[in-house]
DNA sequence: CTATCGTGTTGATATAAATCAGTAATTGTG
DNA sequence: CACAATTACTGATTTATATCAACACGATAG
């Protein structure tokens, strides 16, 4: 294997013996953009480890509608609910970028977890980060409106704003690139952010959320 | 103490030394109707466990509005993330009926979950549970419009469905009392609920969601 | 027994955001 | 460079749902 376990966030401070045990049912492969890593509905074998690139999560609704539950970033860990629950994935990943993963067989993962407390430390500290991931999600799309909406991306996002495109921030938002660009206006309207100058007045903006 | 943590699902398989060590730093506290257990921005010292009664997340947004995140049920875990990250509650947490609850103190149960592999496992597992719920209200909330929600909402809560008011069900689904009405009168006129008879048609209303 | 309160219903109106449609600007490519 | 493709902008329309308002019904209290 190309890529080494121990330096991976998931594995630090699990004994070097675990970690070997760990790489000998750990397979890596490499997804091109676009390409789909599971469907909503395949049957859990392996819990995912997204080592490098951009993973989407999103479901389909009866009326053809994706709606994207989330995008997976490097050391995320992926499908673990369905892996614990034995129950069909909920939802769709596809590659966002070239991908890199490690499938990592659930089953003889779970033996290892229970002997080892340093690693089921640290899926611990994984799962609670995963809930409050999705615990922001919940507030920021039930409690905020499209403006505050975005008014808290360009806060958050400041450092790399300018550089993604809209239609992007809107599929993350789960806005319509329409609305984004009405809103975006509005913003450049009241001088708190400005293209040209890559300025972004980020006082002004959290008065908006 | 009242309570014996012994039978509570979090405490299964945990040895009676340890338990008598958690009991320690553990109190019992009933809190009635409509008061406040904590409120979002509190600093977290304690862990709630919910023995009885029903318990209401919910969030205060700008504008003043209400937005129920979640209502919580017997043997649930309260505050979790916010202790385990050292971060403000981000939600109220409200006595939705009179209600028993166990305040844990955080830091020392802290040092018991990792000298205890079975209790690591089932706050794993509690984790776990959660992150499910939480993946279920996003599905349910961004992919369903109300009528599909209101359909999965009887679909699942066909045994209690005619006893509960509809004002606490449109709370819950987080639509109008007058929506929820609406879509009601909908089912009724297709003849995929009939109050009377309290009859549910749930193959007709699989369709729906 | 009537008055009041909580709940449910129904119609009219308001509102946020999506969709549709056309055009402009920017980026990529033969 | 010139043309195509993608992305962004803007106005008009539609849609889902909330809100407002009025009223009906049943249960409980005085």
């Amino acid at each position: 294997m190309r890529i080494h376990l121990k330096n991976i966030v998931l594995f630090q401070n699990v004994d070097e013996e675990t970690i070997k045990k760990i790489e000998h049912f750990t397979t890596e492969h490499k997804v091109s953009k676009e390409n789909i890593v599971f469907y909503e509905g395949d049957e859990p074998k392996y819990l995912f480890l997204l080592v490098k690139g951009v993973i989407k999560l999103y479901k389909t609704s009866s009326n053809h509608k994706e709606v994207v539950l989330k995008y997976f970033h490097d050391n995320e860990l992926i499908g673990e609910v369905a892996n614990f629950e034995g129950m069909p994935y909920p939802a769709t990943a596809k590659a966002y970028s070239d991908v890199e993963v490690l499938k990592i067989d659930f089953e003889k993962l779970k033996e290892v977890i229970f002997s080892n407390p340093n690693l089921a430390f640290n899926i611990q500290t994984s799962l609670i980060k995963k809930i409050k991931n999705l615990e922001n999600i919940i507030s920021t799309n039930l409690v905020l409106d499209s403006k505050e909406r975005v008014a808290k991306y360009i806060y958050n996002h400041a450092d790399d704003f300018f550089e993604t495109k809209n239609i992007e921030i809107a599929e993350i938002l789960g806005v319509s690139p329409e609305t984004l660009s009405r809103i975006l206006k509005f913003f450049k309207d009241h001088d708190i952010i400005n293209v040209k100058k890559k300025f972004i007045d980020r006082d002004a903006l959290i008065q908006y959320f």
